[in-house]
DNA sequence: ATAGTACGATAGTAATGCTATTATATTTGC
DNA sequence: GCAAATATAATAGCATTACTATCGTACTAT
């Protein structure tokens, strides 16, 4: 992406860490090896004496910065989700022309994801996957109702948001700009993900395609033309 | 809903389960308490073990029915996408325009779930609820490849593929029938999700809008008029 | 009466998800 | 350059989970 992202911090919610993994090289290793091991083994089989082991480190050590494993995947999600944001707002930010706005928005929230060298401990494109495959994890669980109180979600609502007002923008007579919104998001992962195990379930096979498939949507559903 | 279903058993694949749980009173309770269960624990938290309990049973004699918790969930959803499919059918059958068809089959798609008395041991309201909160979980896994190959998921994806075929029938020259009807598969389960812990992401918060938002969706996209 | 099936009871095991403690490095502040 | 503070490693331990295995009993079908 752009040089401006190597000096600037994404902020995580403070209380989804016990230590910030930013501060430490400890910290960058535990982050930079669960990627790739969550991706591996997926989240279920993924345990931090595991990757304790991987990283040559102690299970122990790895509490000291996560309370547990669920936190951890907050984490990794609430930095995608930034990281999205970011690239969002940076992509978006220079549009005048409403339409245009948006489709370049539907375009960085569904395309597919290229490696960013701004952040190197971060592989995005394999983090992108386990946000396919373990984001709904993340919520999908009892605690959801208190952990949303805490603001383990902010920044993702923040992207929805965003999302949303520029629909209204482009149609403020639309009865469901949010609920538009969070369709593209989360249906963006879905197509990703039926593209492997289910392709039965999905037409979005080639490069681009889930961007064209929610480009229409949207623009169809707004009734403007693009 | 009728008494046709009364005498009719969904029939579910057979690899799912050690012992059919239709095939007997446990078997029966298993899934009675079992749907209970999960919605007030979360999956995550449910046992067998306490399942036994609650039944007044012992755990080694549910894991004579379901080879582990995973399974029994496969169980229920296939179960659940097999009622959804066998009203989809039901009440889209007599209708001969294709559009009024699509109307009716999101409707059914989308609707809020009522109790149908047909099957005495399953209560559809808490079981939609579970699918709302568990059924991502029964295929975000490693072993997804595997499970639908030995046909886990023929149910959802044969409603899905009908879903699929009356989208084309209504537009033909639509380029991504399939897309939009997962989308709206896993949407509507998606914006009932959203009604209860996050407000902020959704406007599907009265009865039926889910159903408006949809509809709208579908027909816009497809450029009908319904 | 007997064989088969279904279920219950108990025990055992490896792995998980932690917590707690102590020891040893490394950094830092003076 | 040394003491104090901090970070990490090593080890142990514990309750729970997710099973597996075995055995006894009860009912059931012929």
């Amino acid at each position: 992406m752009d040089r401006l992202l190597q000096s600037i911090k994404l902020e995580i919610n403070e209380k989804i860490y016990l230590k910030d993994p930013q501060s430490s090289d400890l910290g960058k290793k535990i982050i930079e090896h669960a990627i790739f091991m969550i991706h591996d083994l997926g989240f279920e089989d993924f345990t931090f004496k595991k990757l304790g082991v991987q990283i040559g480190s102690n299970e122990s050590s790895i509490y000291r910065y996560f309370e547990n494993k669920h936190k951890l995947l907050l984490y990794l999600t609430s930095w995608y989700w930034g990281w999205l944001e970011y690239q969002l707002v940076f992509s978006t930010n220079s549009i005048q022309d409403n339409t245009q706005k948006l489709k370049k928005a539907i375009e960085v929230i569904t395309r597919e994801i290229e490696e960013d060298s701004s952040f190197t401990y971060i592989n995005e494109v394999i983090l992108n996957k386990i946000i396919i495959n373990e984001y709904s994890k993340s919520y999908l669980t009892k605690e959801v109702d208190n952990e949303n109180k805490e603001g383990y979600f902010t920044i993702y609502k923040r992207l929805a948001d965003r999302l949303s007002e520029m629909i209204k923008s482009v149609n403020p007579e639309y009865s469901f700009p949010t609920s538009l919104a969070s369709t593209l998001l989360e249906g963006s992962l879905h197509q990703y993900f039926l593209r492997d195990p289910f392709t039965s379930l999905t037409e979005c096979k080639k490069s681009n395609s889930v961007t064209r498939y929610f480009t229409d949507l949207v623009f169809y559903t707004l009734n403007i033309k693009k």
